[in-house]
DNA sequence: CTTTTGTATTTTGTATGCAGCATTTTTTAT
DNA sequence: ATAAAAAATGCTGCATACAAAATACAAAAG
């Protein structure tokens, strides 16, 4: 064991034993990128010899990937039909939302009462970043660290359950707001608010961080809204 | 089809056409079963062959199980190494019940909003059949109960997002609250909240049902905290 | 007696094969 | 020509088979 030790390399290389990361892991990733961006759309049929063919693995590790996706939530399993991309409509978008948002508030109070400085220098950080994306007009990243700055607040907030549930509906979400592009103006709001919540965070103040959260939500829920009327189901 | 339908059978009882139910969600159920009883304990890996053999079928449906499983938290999927039943420890459950909170909270208030005045004689109903298993002392029963109220003012919010992440939490605190057994004055103050809760259900009081609802809950993080205290690790 | 190293056995991970259900196409009768 | 029936095709669901990794065991070295 000390040999290893003694070859040189950095502590923080071998934490874990080397591990290649399992194929499972992998599909899981795959399939939920490709539902998330849109190369499979909901209603599809997920066939498994065709998939399988694509990314060149036998049909048993992907449909165990698949089950995996079923239980978060991305694709509903029918039997003897095998799996489609699930389908959400405006109300299931708005629940969701509206779940997010009550998750979103009890993750900015634990975050201001828990969290470390350095982690809220972090988020600043990130917001920074941010702003310098949308100033230059760059939607993708800007959108990337909109959802890394809520994802990190969750995390910060130093409860795993809630990150967990949190990521859950994000994801679901993610194929939604990946198409949903606001105005010139409402842009502009949004990332007023979310200068908010960075000083709110910053004062720890979490009363003002939770209500920031909070209509942060719900005015993402009209944004959506307006996009997905048209599209209908 | 229409022969069928001339048997005199309610129209309710083929929504569906008649349908075996698949083999995965009948795996799925009992090993969650499994495991919430305790047949399955914590850090115990799950043997493929073995319960393969016990369930009476081939691994790999099994082991789609115990993917999807996985992707609900109840088991932890360990590279090259199977599958563990996942532990949690004292702070893993005082935060899930912390969510648990939040999300009933927001249960209540849709609830008291949009819930129809059957579905509230419902829940009275269910109610009044647990304060009796109370007083008959069947602590099983009551439990069934309890749960059962808990998760139906969920499901009549209407919020379908917001009813599958609280089944999921309250899933995996199900073996939790299995073994906690408090004693007789603390039981009498839960059967004191629920009566509490009915009432404010009753009259659509939201911040008053949210407010109990909250309530309860870091009532129960107490009882528990206490049976795990001794259990350690 | 403890530790280490090589070997055997068990168990997981992936691929393949076969049976049954669903869907589509073809055939047949009106 | 249209509609119903029948055959054919494709896909899913499950079981089995094989390969790779991990664990358990035993012998040898310190």
């Amino acid at each position: 064991m000390d040999e290893i030790r003694s070859l040189g390399l950095p502590e923080s290389s071998l934490p874990e034993p080397i591990r290649r990361t399992a194929l499972h892991d992998t599909l899981v990733g795959r399939l939920r990128d490709m539902i998330i961006e849109g190369h499979l759309s909901p209603g599809t049929r997920l066939n498994e010899g065709q998939l399988g063919q694509m990314l060149g693995v036998s049909r048993t590790p992907l449909r165990e990937a698949i089950k995996y996706l079923a239980s978060e939530g991305l694709v509903e399993l029918v039997p003897s039909r095998g799996a489609v991309v699930k389908r959400f409509g405006a109300k299931d978008v708005k629940d969701m939302l509206s779940v997010l948002a009550t998750l979103e508030e009890l993750a900015g109070r634990l975050a201001c009462a828990s969290a470390r400085d350095e982690e809220i220098a972090e988020i600043r950080a990130l917001h920074d970043r941010m702003v310098r994306h949308y100033k230059a007009g760059d939607r993708l990243e800007y959108y990337k660290l909109n959802q890394a700055i809520h994802t990190r607040i969750v995390a910060i907030s130093g409860n795993a359950a809630l990150a967990e549930v949190h990521g859950m509906l994000q994801t679901r979400l993610k194929r939604i707001r990946f198409v949903g592009h606001e105005g010139p103006e409402k842009w502009a709001a949004a990332v007023g608010e979310h200068e908010e919540m960075v000083a709110a965070l910053e004062a720890r103040d979490a009363d003002r961080l939770s209500e920031v959260l909070g209509r942060h939500l719900k005015k993402a829920w009209e944004r959506v809204s307006e996009t997905l009327e048209g599209a209908g189901r």
